[in-house]
DNA sequence: AAGGTATATCGACTTTTCCCGATATACCTA
DNA sequence: TAGGTATATCGGGAAAAGTCGATATACCTT
């Protein structure tokens, strides 16, 4: 758990939001033909459309967010999917709590 | 309180390291003559040293940090003292557990 | 008022982040 | 295996953050 690293991924307007959408997918993004957002969270592209921010960039930030815990990705066939890591926000919590 | 902003003055590894010295200053710190830890913090001149950057970095990292909340400041003849905002930090781990 | 000390602000340069278009990779389907 | 779709990676230009030295400001002491 890279403290300084998780400040950064979240040190941004988008990506941000792109937590929260996530936080209740149902209520942000339309119906998912492949999979649940329950099981594994939403597709790229829709969070994409929804940023409207180029897909690269999307997908970078995406990544960022991976790579620091906070969101875990999950790929069924030509599709990635992301959800958040609810356990890493609560340690997250804790640490801000505790440690900082 | 905007996230944003707070957790950008918490992406530099200085700031947090200032931040957990602020914690526990008469773990971190040398005796100071002319105020008391607990009721305004520690002095500019006292950060600067532990933290071996230039005197004006310092100063831009703690109005920072003071900008975003989670520290607050004194000024006590000619030295200005900082120290956290616990509450804010109280403030923020809810934010994270509750809202992010 | 003058000089000394502590802090803040300014201007500049370097490094990092933002965000894009282009291209590569992976996978699916016919 | 060829073409289509979804995502990832690469290279680059623009904007922001990091950091410094120099200077300004505030306050204290004599």
């Amino acid at each position: 758990m890279d403290q300084l690293e998780i400040f950064k991924a979240l040190s941004n307007k988008t990506r941000l939001q792109i937590l929260q959408w996530l936080k209740e997918p149902e209520k942000h993004f339309p119906v998912q033909e492949h999979a649940s957002f329950d099981e594994v969270g939403v597709c790229v592209g829709q969070i994409q459309q929804k940023a409207g921010l180029t897909q690269s960039t999307v997908s970078e930030y995406l990544s960022i967010l991976q790579k620091s815990g906070l969101l875990e990705s999950t790929r069924l066939g030509q599709w990635t999917y992301y959800r958040r890591n609810e356990e890493a926000f609560a340690a997250l919590s804790n640490i801000i709590k505790s440690e900082i």
